[in-house]
DNA sequence: CAAAAAATGAGGTGCGTACCTCAAAAAATA
DNA sequence: TATTTTTTGAGGTACGCACCTCATTTTTTG
């Protein structure tokens, strides 16, 4: 039988009282008395049962993620995971809260994460862009015992007490070893394609693209950054415009979302099949793509370990207790037509 | 607050003996009962902690691992990983035993198997090639009501509860696509080599990649797969045979383990850099190789979540309760230098 | 050495659920 | 309607741990 912390007393020769203090580092015990338990730990090979704890403590973890009100399919992916583990959470004494912020408006942001003291929240999950009011709203999460952690992008010059994803600069890395093997050696064009430049992501994906370009496949040519900021007539125009002006282009490298618009484009320029197009996040559009062809490869995040990570993370920020590092590091993905997992939400 | 049983006691207008009864199945209540506590279970959106449920219960799992004996860098990271999270599991009241059998003697693993049901264990993972003896021992096992389920490799035509892994014709088939877009569409050779064909891991995979080769680069000529048993000299031997014999070999597609060995055999042919490399598993070999360059690509499946999802898998077989599909399908990854993941087994 | 302070013990309650017993009520059957 | 059978209620105990109070013992301090 495994121990309990009966036998713990029993063992260290002390009351379950004082096995008690020393468990939850309450004060008022001897050096000695705590060491005399420590050993008892060590010798029964005591291990707390953290289910029957969190319920003795009544423990309930209520946790909001903050996430932009845009509409990207990458945010709605990210709902959708967080629908899924809200009813997988609650068995386990979790809730999940989540907030929606003007993605434009770094205030209202800050109001929202001034206003989750008084919600009691324990734990935040976020996913922003760093700016000075957030950093100073972080900073008053954390004074007030709440655990922040940054989700798909940092926030490094901040106080949050950990990120969730994956490291961008590698994943644009990744991208470039793709797109410039599956181009040849020769000398070629590559296009890149953004939303907008300011996400830090967008901007860490293109100079990992960029490092291993120069230092692996010199002589393809990465053009300057085009930025979409969203609009499909936009992103129409200068894939159109870029086409003509540089008639060797051979790949087009997609930093953020905008995958069905950026195939369209290319089907309605008759450029199908004569490129490579890589692209980040795995999303219904980007499946589409991958599959009918028209996308070479995605590279992406698992969102459902993203979310499942973050709650863990946050979790243990709260009980204070370790992070296994190794389930919490998120893997760079790379998913291509052969190794398109199947999509969740077609079965039940 | 949190409805519990004694909420939904009120709410049917039952006593608690009644609410108990219907959740958990108990015989002894009118259909028409059973729909009020329903209807309140509805209605108040009661959800049951499973975490005082398992505490009232007294159920502790006891799972047992059942491996090879074979030294392969694989079966050692699938152990580690076993032993890791053994301690995790241990807080959530779940033991882990592992036990190894000889490879080449499926009497002596069904005898164990045989043995289990002494041993107190609720739930069996298992990774053998599936024999007539193998049948009868998982048919038997679950008779006894014990939860089996199959890992890495299938055991399709047997009664086990499901399988946990990756499905090994796809991986074959990314293999595939890899091999061929790096290789570039001329007339090309590919050499594969396995330990042996006897497994069925290395028979999909074959069957995958050849799908592709035959779909989608028609020119690239794949060879007859070279065994060399688990030998390291044999595996000289054939390759330094298959290069004399087919100059115009650019790629070796690495069916199992043996990465070692291989870019050994590589280097002293004096091949290194020359050939697309491609494998499977990500043991600290073929961590060695793809950053070393020697190895372009590892086809793999995160052996961390493998043993953590078959623990998952055999904890909802055993409480009847409904699994995730979406968490317990197991990703095909492609690892190169650039997404390579940290060692876990660096960092604490 | 006495007084004050610190450490420890004894014992209880509760968390949400499972599981048990026995009596009482309700329903089905003769 | 009387009897048997089925259903329901009331109440208790247990799981492993957290957290509380108050009395008692041990140690420290003046």
């Amino acid at each position: 039988m495994r121990p309990t912390v009966n036998d713990l007393a029993r063992e260290a020769g002390v009351s379950l009282a004082t096995v008690d203090r020393v468990l939850n580092d309450r004060p008022g015990v001897r050096d000695k008395t705590i060491q005399s338990v420590n050993d008892a730990i060590a010798k029964l090979g005591f291990v707390r049962d953290v289910a029957a704890a969190n319920l003795a403590r009544q423990r309930s973890y209520r946790m909001a993620f903050v996430l932009p009100d845009t509409e990207s399919q990458f945010v709605q992916t990210l709902h959708n995971e967080l629908v899924i583990a809200t009813s997988a959470a609650l068995a386990a004494r979790t809730e999940i809260v989540v907030l929606r912020f003007p993605a434009e408006d770094p205030h209202a942001l800050a109001a929202i994460l001034a206003a989750l003291p008084d919600r009691n929240v324990a734990g935040v999950a976020l996913m922003a862009p760093e700016t000075p009011v957030l950093r100073d709203a972080i900073k008053s999460l954390r004074q007030r015992g709440i655990a922040v952690v940054a989700l798909v992008s940092d926030l490094p010059n901040t106080e949050r007490d950990r990120f969730v994803g994956i490291d961008n600069r590698a994943a644009g890395r990744t991208s470039a070893v793709l797109m410039g093997r599956f181009l040849g050696h020769g000398a070629q064009k590559v296009a890149v394609v953004a939303q907008s430049m300011l996400l830090r992501e967008a901007v860490e994906r293109r100079l990992g693209f960029d490092d291993v370009m120069r230092r692996d496949f010199p002589l393809i040519d990465v053009l300057p950054t085009l930025e979409t900021h969203g609009s499909a007539d936009l992103l129409n125009a200068v894939v159109q415009e870029m086409v003509a002006q540089f008639p060797g282009v051979g790949g087009i490298y997609l930093l953020g979302s905008g995958h069905r618009a950026l195939t369209l484009a290319i089907d309605r320029l008759g450029l199908a099949g004569r490129l490579v197009v890589i692209g980040h996040e795995l999303t219904p559009h980007a499946r589409e793509a991958l599959v009918a062809g028209k996308m070479d490869a995605v590279i992406t995040q698992n969102v459902g370990h993203l979310v499942r990570s973050a709650l863990r993370v946050l979790r243990a920020k709260i009980d204070k207790s370790p992070i296994d590092v190794g389930q919490e590091q998120l893997r760079i993905e790379i998913i291509m037509r052969e190794n398109l997992p199947l999509d969740p939400t077609l079965s039940p």
